[in-house]
DNA sequence: CTGAAAGCGCTAACAA
DNA sequence: TTGTTAGCGCTTTCAG
């Protein structure tokens, strides 16, 4: 690998030379810079970002904080993020928290000690203090832990109020819940919306809400119980697509035709919701987009040194599948 | 941030003291050391990796290439790769490559300025050229294009036969196969397994096989006209899980009941095979396995400066689920 | 317009 | 056992 000082050599010039033809800094004469320009085509050279990074405590390097890629609503939000971090020259760090606080704080720890320039992140357990010790732009996905910090996020009450209204649209006269993890505030900012819908039905009994943590196999579970407790239940909306689709296994494994029998709608959009048998209907979020603004976010934050705190609140939009269907 | 000269001066010794003390090497006093260690806890100091990296022309950093995270095969790789990483006390970069060479190459570039010591990668586009360029260890996974890099596979074709065998077992008597993009060798691996088993039977008929890019949407409506065409093919072998999901989607969008009316098997055992209805029968690769071994791997050759050329080749197994069940 | 020189924070000879 | 020193490769004043 050449270094600068080999550039300099061939083309008879200064270190700082070189350096100010690949910068494009400061003034240089044009027949100097051809030739320094030639010096670095032979050499096949490229500027070491190790020592840049160090010289300015920047590494053009962003990360993303996910609880676990392999959920399948992160990847296409990691995508989003690597995509921006690319097009704008950085560099993309993936790290998975499992929700545990401290892989969380070790994590924040290797990347300022790499210089990170800036990171988003999807965490319920960032306390106020971690977050105090971040001098870098940071800004939260999903869900939000502390008021102090930017974000990108949905609607989510207003989201599910929607999804349950269009279960009722659908002719749905019993509808159930089944819950994500108390510790995800757009989980709890689910339920409220679902409540805000169903609480001054007269049919309405606290025993159609049922936890279901997010994820395929506890939702499946949830689901057969209540599908086996209250029969007469005719519409369930599931806090995520996951358990959506876990509903929907429910619902075959005990032989109740969806859409016919029992209405099922998601939250989220993600792309398994296509994929099953019957066709998951859904409240979906702009999942690419949200990742590709936040990264944006943070980047343009790190280049203007401009530590704003914002709020931005993207829409969800409803996305009829096969699994709710007029009833006539 | 605290330096190794603040933690030198409020201790009243030399930076190269400190630096032996972080480091473990040398000689150094218990009482100095203690000392030392002090000073370092007052300060909060923690040593700046890319002043080392800059030193050692290591970064403790490799990165994974997967044509596209969005893919549910690489999230758990990508887990799995990340996980060892850490353990081991690197850090993990995730480069989304579409099998573009050209991308291929400019995160190789970039890679290579930032000093990280090393890939896994799943790529049918890198030439010989190419890794002739890369100093550092390199390992293929999924895929291999060239002979001479080291990587880790699983037998494509004896999975594909017993996939086949699977099949015929359960008693279809027409098994189509829907195939992968040619560019990939494991597509082209498993198209040689299937034909192994089928090419000899008087039955077999080259409009048995179709072609589906390894996605959903290209392998539901390449099912979509097998089907229909071919309606006698009693038994479809997906070459892999995701185009399995489009056979069945396909399926039930034509009424065909699975598997009382049409067995389905797919290739490499990936979570959405469970989910849908029916769950999907598989050859499972050990997909996380698979990372963990490769990303073991590269670490180890980076810190033995071991170039050895390996190829490692783990075994698939038949995972029977919903969509293939025994004739009677 | 160009070069000399200092220094980003750390490590590793080499002396002492 | 400890300190001095010379860099790793780059950028940026500051002179010239």
């Amino acid at each position: 690998m050449a270094t600068i000082r080999d550039v300099a050599k061939l083309a008879s010039v200064s270190t700082a030379t070189v350096s100010r033809v690949i910068n494009g800094n400061g003034y240089v004469n044009a027949e100097t810079k051809q030739r320094v320009t030639e010096a670095i085509e032979q050499l096949d050279y490229v500027p070491n970002d190790v020592a840049r990074s160090l010289f300015k405590g920047r590494s053009k390097m962003i990360a993303l904080f996910v609880p676990d890629i392999t959920n399948p609503f992160f990847p296409e939000l990691a995508r989003a993020v690597e995509d921006v971090a690319n097009q704008r020259d950085y560099s993309f760090v993936l790290c998975n928290t499992d929700n545990d606080p401290n892989k969380e704080s070790a994590y924040l720890n290797a990347l300022q000690q790499k210089s990170a320039d800036g990171f988003v992140i999807v965490s319920s357990s960032i306390s106020e203090e971690q977050l105090k010790k971040i001098t870098v732009p940071m800004i939260a996905l999903d869900r939000i832990t502390g008021r102090s910090i930017s974000s990108v996020t949905v609607n989510n009450r207003s989201g599910s109020r929607q999804a349950v209204q269009h279960l009722k649209s659908v002719g749905c006269t019993r509808i159930a819940h089944i819950c994500g993890p108390e510790h995800a505030d757009n989980a709890v900012f689910r339920l409220r919306g679902y409540l805000d819908e169903v609480m001054h039905e007269d049919w309405f009994n606290s025993s159609y809400v049922a936890s279901g943590a997010y994820n395929f196999d506890t939702a499946r579970e949830a689901a057969m119980n209540l599908l086996r407790d209250c029969p007469e239940v005719d519409g369930i909306f599931a806090g995520n697509d996951l358990m959506g689709v876990g509903v929907l296994h429910a619902a075959a494994a005990l032989g109740r035709k969806v859409p016919d029998d029992l209405s099922v709608i998601g939250f989220d959009g993600i792309s398994i919701g296509k994929k099953v048998t019957p066709a998951l209907t859904t409240m979906a979020q702009p999942i690419y987009d949200i990742g590709a603004r936040a990264a944006d976010m943070v980047i343009t934050q790190i280049e203007n040194e401009a530590p704003a705190m914002i709020t931005e609140e993207c829409p969800v939009q409803l996305v009829e599948r096969q699994s709710t269907r007029r009833k006539d």
